[in-house]
Order: structure tokens, then C-alpha cells, then sequence
DNA sequence: ACATGTGAAGCGCTTCACAGCG
DNA sequence: CGCTGTGAAGCGCTTCACATGT
């Protein structure tokens, strides 16, 4: 029967849920071989993965495309929208305020922060940057329940610490360092050195054995 | 005695090495406790991790900080430098590009590429940005191990499959879409979006069960 | 006295292999 | 017949608890 999703299995699920947006249009269903494939593991992990969702496949057929990406995102939690702000005004920052696909992705830009006086009021995508000493009114007035920190190594601390007090419940951190904030709310880095250190790991692996 | 290290221990070692290399000045070393709650795991974890790189700390008083980081880095193969290349202009492209800390982590940028007109001959940080076209020359000659993908999604697949003809032996691909590539290279996945939605996630599951 | 290093136990995930069902 | 759904076996990682060493 349903069991809860384990940990390990939730980036999978999202990756799924990639493959199946990116299938061909027309694609009415799919096999857990050919996801399987898509999304580089093996079928029986699809299906194990599927089943912690529901009963969703058709025995003998394979799973109907659209209502598997709807089970996805019911399951993650993206059939409602996210509000989230995004802290510093960087290359990083405005690559991240200008990603196309919140909306479809289950999220919202509700603020973006700078304090960098030439910035703050200045337009990227369809937010003005506001300063960081507007942040936690922002953030509780628009709800917002994800911080991401898009800011240089130096300020990442102390944004996440503002970011906790004004009441997200989680951070993303792009800034090369490890913050620390209270227990109750969920830190993630996505550190392109740390992916960058393990691909090396990797090919050192593959020359030096 | 000294095990190899497991898969998941990997991103652990660099995130222990980023909180050594922010301790205070002056701090000559540590204790498993002291760096496991800088790294938000448990201390038994951090000392099984360090085992797998050999006995280096000192009963009754620690490791020494310095010793640590570099025995870490040549654990990881960060004791050589990697060349790698970045495809795409935009703000992500650019973001990366200017990342300060390629030199003190292992790694080189040998190779810059876009395919827009008023971006090939433009400076970004060090570098001139190139053709697409020019890549495989480029990976070749200046022998790039690991290429990086900041392009939108549409053209990722391509990009991923000159990379690898190219002859690099990892990938990271920044662009939200799942690339295929010959199982003699390694990928990782580094989407924005996946992030947050396994931040949703654990936010949904904390809200509704 | 104190913190490391490590067998061994415990736990959770992966994989297998096939029963179940359209 | 074909593909899903799933108990059960297998495997690898985590955690414990203490022997070890300074």
C-alpha cells in the first residue's frame, strides 16, 4: 500500500517530473522502462518510486503522462504556488529572478532585495529591487515562505539570520559558505564548487583509481 | 584502516572543507564536535568521514585545521587543477564566469562560448567568448575535463552531445532539462528548480502531514 | 582525562523476482 | 501477453559505544 516517500526518493520525483514535462507532445503514456531510461535509473526504482504516489499505472500498459506529472506535483506539494524572495542583485540574482518557469514550477517572486543604492529601485524581470531593510516586512506581509540568498559569501550569514527572524520556513543558499540558522527551518546549498569538487572526485577516481 | 570513500560521504568532505577554510584566523584545530556542528551533522559521522582519508587527528585533542583541509582536497583530487569550459552567455553564464574562487578550489576556466553575435568577442570576467562552433577545437587544445552547461534548455542537448564528442569526461548542466549523454561521461543535474521544489516539499509535508 | 578511530548493530534504500491484473 | 506493484532479500550507510592512544 501507499508508503511515505522516502527522502532519497524526492529529487527523483522531481527529475521525473522533468522527464515528463520534456516528452514528445502526444505522448499519451509511458512505460516505467522508458522513464526509467529518461531519467537514468532503473525501471524498478521507477515504479517503487511511483508507488509511494498511489496505484496509478495500468498493469500491462505502462502510466497515463498527464495525471502521473499531476500525482508528482500533488505529492510535492506543487499544486499550490510558493511565494519566495530572492536576496542580492548579482549576475546570480538576476539569472535567478528571470527563470521563466516559476509559475509553472509552483512558485512566486514576491520580493528581491539589494542594498546596493544603484540597484535598489531598478527593474529585473517584473520586480523592482527593494532594500534588505525592507525585507522582513516584506516577507511577512506577502508570506513568503522560501529565502533564497543570492549575495556574496560575506553577507550570506547574516541574511539567512534575517531572513529566519522575518519567518521563512526555508532557505535556499547559493553563497560558497555554510550558514547556520534555528532548527525549524530547512537550509539547502547549491554551491557550484561543491558540484564542481564532486565531478572532480570523480575524474580523479576514474585516472588514479 | 583507510576504507575507500562511500558515494555519499563526497559532498560531506567538501562541505566539511568550506567550513574549514570560513573558521576563525588562528584557529590551528578542531575538534569532530566543533566541525560537526559547524556542518549541521553529527560528530560520529565526521569522524567516520575523516577516517576514509586516513588517521590524522590526535587523541584527546583533535585535527589539525590546516593538515585537514589539505589532506580533504587530495582525497577529492583538488591538489591538481581542472580545466573546464562554460557555454552560455547569459546572466547564469556570466554569474559563473566571474565566480572568484575557481584558482583556490581546483579549477580553471579555459573557455568561454556563445552562439549570439553581439556576445562572441565581448569579455566576461578573464575571458573572451567564443562561438559554439569553436568548442570541440578548444576542449581539445586546451584540454578541458569538465564542461558546464548555461544555455537555456533548448539547446542544452545539443551542447551536452558536442561536449562529450569533444572528448570532456564530466558535465554540469545548470539548464532545466534532463541532457543524454555516452555512459563514459559523468552528469550532474544543478536545476534551480529542483532545489526548491524539495524545499516545497519538506515545507508541504511540514504543514500537512 | 579526553577525543579519535572503529568493529558491530541497526536502519533505510535498492534491487530482485514474480504475483497480480488489465 | 505485458507491465505494474510489491514482499523479501541484499547492500551500504549511519549510529552506537567503547577500546585505543596521547
Amino acid at each position: 500500500m501507499k508508503q511515505p516517500v522516502p527522502r532519497v526518493a524526492v529529487p527523483r520525483l522531481t527529475l521525473y517530473l522533468q522527464c515528463l514535462e520534456d516528452l514528445p507532445a502526444g505522448m499519451g503514456r509511458i512505460s516505467s522502462e522508458d522513464l526509467a531510461s529518461r531519467a537514468g535509473v532503473n525501471s524498478a526504482k521507477v515504479r517503487k518510486d511511483l508507488s509511494y504516489l498511489g496505484s496509478y499505472g495500468v498493469r500491462g500498459v505502462g502510466y497515463d503522462a498527464e495525471h502521473l506529472r499531476f500525482q508528482i506535483r500533488r505529492e510535492l506539494g506543487l499544486t499550490r504556488e510558493w511565494p519566495l524572495v530572492i536576496v542580492g542583485v548579482g549576475n546570480l540574482g538576476r539569472a535567478l529572478a528571470n527563470y521563466g518557469g516559476f509559475h509553472e514550477k509552483g512558485f512566486r517572486v514576491v520580493g528581491i532585495f539589494d542594498d546596493d543604492p544603484n540597484k535598489v529601485g531598478t527593474r529585473v524581470g517584473e520586480h523592482r529591487v527593494e532594500p534588505v531593510a525592507a525585507l522582513p516586512d516584506v516577507v511577512r506581509e506577502r508570506q513568503a515562505r522560501i529565502g533564497v540568498i543570492a549575495t556574496p559569501p560575506e553577507e550570506a550569514q547574516l541574511v539567512a539570520e534575517m531572513l529566519a527572524a522575518a519567518g521563512v520556513a526555508a532557505i535556499l543558499n547559493f553563497a560558497p559558505t555554510v550558514v547556520r540558522v534555528p532548527a525549524h527551518v530547512a537550509v539547502r546549498r547549491a554551491d557550484f564548487s561543491t558540484e564542481l569538487q564532486v565531478l572532480a572526485f570523480h575524474l580523479h577516481q576514474g585516472t588514479a583509481g
